[in-house]
DNA sequence: CTTGTGTCCTGTAGGC
DNA sequence: TGCCTACAGGACACAA
């Protein structure tokens, strides 16, 4: 669930927490969030470093360390992070940081998995190559028309699936893709190829629009409650989903008639309005 | 290369 | 009441 929105706000609410503090010791708690190098190794190698700044690629966030050498976290679907006093180990801690000062970064991941690694920037290990194939950053500048039309050219599969590659656009997951395919008009079963001009220039804007939007209003907190900022506050864009959570509910565009559907694409749920999406 | 499918993992929701 | 199954989702391995 975290997507590009929620890696932001985290990445904004944790670096005055962290940047400065010192990593006064690992624990890995479970063996298999740890992605590289091997849990020992990771721990041994993490500790003593002090944290000298943070920033994010895709729903990859970085937290580097002196020496040019970064802890990278993957939130996946249950993940996060919070920063804890001493005396409190919350429940499903997969990793824990004891930082300088007392407190500690607890990397907190229920289905285990999300993922931590420890990197050189010389020499990203095999477990990360998915970082170096991504695709733009839908709220830079080069993420354009061009670019979208370039990534989406001559491609069978469905308009949906491809929002979801990370080689496309990085940082969308489930929830952005359909609410970007409803703010551009677009049917998420569309063949990608298929696609006009004007409505890759669409979905690219809606792209932009919806993930500031997203960060705008730090991310979207569900009923579950499993995203909360860094400060255990709930985002705010829960309330502006136009398509996602609303299967059966009227759409939210001024009227328009229609009633939100979920169908299945691949292996997960796709939500638009049968009525303005073409 | 592209595309679709299965797997990982575990809490939760739904059925009976 | 309580058990059982299906499902959710991001990334990747794998097959066709």
């Amino acid at each position: 669930m975290p997507e590009l929105p929620e890696v932001e706000t985290i990445r904004r609410g944790l670096t005055p927490l962290l940047v400065g503090r010192r990593i006064s010791g690992v624990v890995v708690r479970r063996n298999d969030v740890v992605g590289f190098p091997d849990a020992a190794d990771f721990a041994r190698q993490v500790a003593g470093h002090r944290f000298t700044g943070t920033s994010r690629r895709g729903k990859y966030l970085m937290l580097e360390l002196e020496g040019g050498r970064q802890l990278i976290v993957h939130l996946r679907l249950s993940g996060h992070l919070e920063v804890v006093t001493g005396s409190v180990r919350p429940r499903y801690e997969r990793v824990r940081f004891g930082l300088s000062g007392g407190k500690a970064l607890s990397f907190v991941e229920p289905r285990a998995l999300g993922r931590v690694y420890f990197v050189n920037w010389t020499a990203y290990p095999p477990a990360l190559a998915g970082m170096r194939e991504m695709g733009e950053e839908p709220v830079r500048a080069g993420f354009t028309t061009d670019y979208l039309a370039a990534k989406l050219r001559g491609r069978k599969a469905s308009v949906k699936s491809l929002l979801l590659d990370q080689r496309v656009c990085c940082g969308v997951g489930n929830i952005y893709s359909d609410e970007a395919l409803h703010r551009a008009g677009i049917r998420p079963t569309r063949r990608a190829g298929r696609l006009s001009r004007a409505e890759v220039g669409r979905l690219a804007r809606a792209l932009r629009g919806v993930l500031n939007d997203g960060i705008k209003w730090c991310g979207t907190t569900m009923e579950d409650g499993r995203y909360v900022l860094p400060d255990g506050t709930r985002g705010g864009f829960q309330e502006r989903l136009r398509v996602f959570g609303r299967e059966g509910q009227r759409c939210w565009r001024p009227g328009c008639e229609g009633v939100i559907r979920r169908v299945q694409i691949g292996n997960r749920g796709a939500r638009y309005c049968p009525a303005c999406q073409e």
